[in-house]
DNA sequence: GTCTATACTAGGATAGAC
DNA sequence: GTCTATCCTAGTATAGAC
């Protein structure tokens, strides 16, 4: 079995570790453990170790909003119906507001300055695909960026504050008016 | 000079510490160089160690939080003034966004659990008194406390989307929109 | 209350066998 | 490609002198 293969099962184990102890949080250790490989094993696959895992699980990230978020924006369709798309994929990859934010987790503390730009494109292409929707369904470039950018905030903010507090229900409301959010033409 | 007055010192820096780094991020040998206190003195004011700064951090905090955001929203005058004074302090406290909120850093990880419900306390008294001046300002008591959430949101997914991008622009923008978000009758 | 010195554990990383 | 064994540093914590 090559290593092409490895990878795709070792970024999203690598991804659940950083989201949810983010980097400081995990150790080598704890990623021998949860894949079961011996650190020897994981230098192999990472010779830079721990900053290498993260680049890489950045990078998968990237793919992952593009196809998974991006990607549905753009389709053919309906904007209200596109942007419900996204919306089940966003719900479903926080599953339900428990799983916290890569970004969020990868740029606590000093150690995230390798991660700023990857992080910066990921966010600048999911704000760009939403500003582009709400566009489309008949709002001005710069009312359209800055609801974009509002949702993405809101989804944010709300994983923060549901990890804080242990109730997902932030979340979830987040999750439910987003679509109003973006499109809509008045406060919820 | 006694005790009570070193932890008003000690307390600030350790806060800054923790927002910065995270629960995980910081070590004994951090603290000790951001306080200049040895390692030994450390544990003679914190037995319990790290985890006990943190509590005392969220202690801190929740005083922190009663005294420069609750006390202006519960002043008389006119609620939109109370409200922009309790924007200030915020605007302030996070230092136009280039501060991280310490309820990202000790909440992130599985060490979190001991914190959880000091920073239940101090989130449900600042949404409570948000809420209580948009309802004294018109809004139904659903809407307020609806608003005052989402309020609590923008401000903090607003912080972790300047950290990631290095660009305080989210979170000035958020401050600047905030009377409107939590008063106002129409999208901004 | 603070220091130096020390013990011990956990974390990061590598060497070399298989 | 994975393992065991090892090394070294960093991290937590304590003892005891001042």
């Amino acid at each position: 079995m090559g290593d092409f293969m490895e990878r795709t099962e070792l970024l999203p184990i690598l991804l659940e570790l950083f989201r949810q102890q983010g980097y400081a949080g995990v150790s080598i250790a704890d990623v021998s453990k949860a894949t079961g490989l011996g650190k020897s094993s994981l230098y192999h696959h990472f010779p830079e170790g721990k900053e290498q895992m993260a680049r890489e699980v950045l990078q998968h990230v990237e793919v992952g909003v593009r196809e998974s978020f991006v990607a549905p924006l753009k389709a053919v369709g309906d904007p209200h119906e596109r942007l419900r798309e996204m919306t089940k994929m966003v719900e479903d990859f926080y599953d339900g507001g428990r799983k916290g934010c890569i970004l969020d987790g990868l740029t606590l503390g000093a150690a995230s300055e390798p991660f700023r730009q990857m992080v910066a494109r990921s966010v600048e292409a999911w704000v760009a695909a939403m500003a582009s929707v709400a566009v489309e369904a008949g709002l001005s470039k710069k009312v359209a960026r800055e609801r974009a950018e509002d949702a993405l905030i809101a989804i944010e903010g709300s994983l923060v504050l549901s990890r804080a507090l242990g109730d997902q229900k932030a979340f979830k409301r987040v999750i439910k008016n987003l679509p109003q959010r973006l499109l809509g033409e008045t406060n919820l």
